[in-house]
DNA sequence: CTGCATGCAAACTCTTTGCACCCGC
DNA sequence: GCGGGTGCAAAGAGTTTGCATGCAG
């Protein structure tokens, strides 16, 4: 359930208060691109975002999509992942639970899962390190069941 | 202890044999390679990797360095990691206790740590989902301690 | 001597930057 | 109107590729 309309008006107000608190300025484009952002349904990259805005007629430069994805990401709204290399690849993050993620290197399926044994390590390593730990990424790579996955269960170490 | 002359002596066994298996060629170039990775301690990169090759007087190309990783990578004997954006970050594998990685935001060092229970999580999802994990990547971010640090445990999540 | 491996430089991809113009405050 | 935000295009970094030459088998 990766969609809400209360969510959706929640974060809209987060992301105003941090703009006013931060005196940076609530735009046209910045609002477009959060709304965008919060209708998706899964993960997106830079590209996908520029492509849908152009869509909807609201279009906006990879500039600028690139300077929001980094406010947003830094006042908490979207998480960026570095799943593969070159590509950051994004998700909003407000409401929707923390998690982690299974991707097949077969068709490159991106899955979502939650353990709470992931945060219990967490705090251990961070107690034997002392360290304050902010964030963390876990991901699992392997191959799933999909009859359209082209690498079907057939051990292929390559395509990552 | 990460560094040891019976496992640089196995390792190149390991690559001779999967070269000769996969049709591949002995040459020169590839084991100046190996050799300079399995004499590190730490993670490196792909420039790292030619600029201590060139130091040796045993210059490789670029092209060369990023076929090997390749190669290396495939034959299991390095892991390639993207911790930060543009920007592979390797290390060696063979004889190396499986562990994740905790990097602080401040300075981006790299400490490594296992936690038996990351193992029990990886089986957990793989049964669940049906998936044969093949791999995983567990990084937690933070701050760190060292009075050196430019980021002495300041609340600052920027610079990832 | 055959053809994979290498070196070089150019191409590529994603992302960032410089600068003139625009618009929120 | 001031100063940050935007769009555009060009620059940048890391990596990949094309092609001629070199060397392993």
């Amino acid at each position: 359930m990766r969609n809400n309309t209360r969510n959706h008006n929640i974060v809209k107000e987060i992301f105003e208060n941090y703009l006013e608190n931060n005196q940076l300025r609530k735009t046209k484009s910045r609002f477009s691109i959060l709304d965008t952002i919060y209708k998706l349904e899964s993960h997106f990259d830079a590209d996908e975002l520029f492509q849908l805005l152009k869509k909807k007629s609201e279009p906006v430069s990879k500039a600028t999509i690139y300077n929001t994805l980094e406010v947003l990401e830094t006042c908490g709204l979207i998480r960026k992942h570095l799943f593969t290399k070159n590509h950051a690849v994004y998700e909003p993050s407000y409401g929707f639970s923390q998690h982690d993620h299974l991707i097949c290197t077969g068709c490159n399926k991106i899955i979502e899962f939650c353990d709470p044994r992931i945060q219990a390590i967490q705090t251990t390593i961070g107690k034997l390190f002392n360290f304050q730990i902010e964030e963390r990424s876990l991901t699992l790579y392997g191959t799933c069941i999909d009859q359209a996955c082209k690498n079907k269960h057939i051990d292929n170490k390559q395509n990552k």
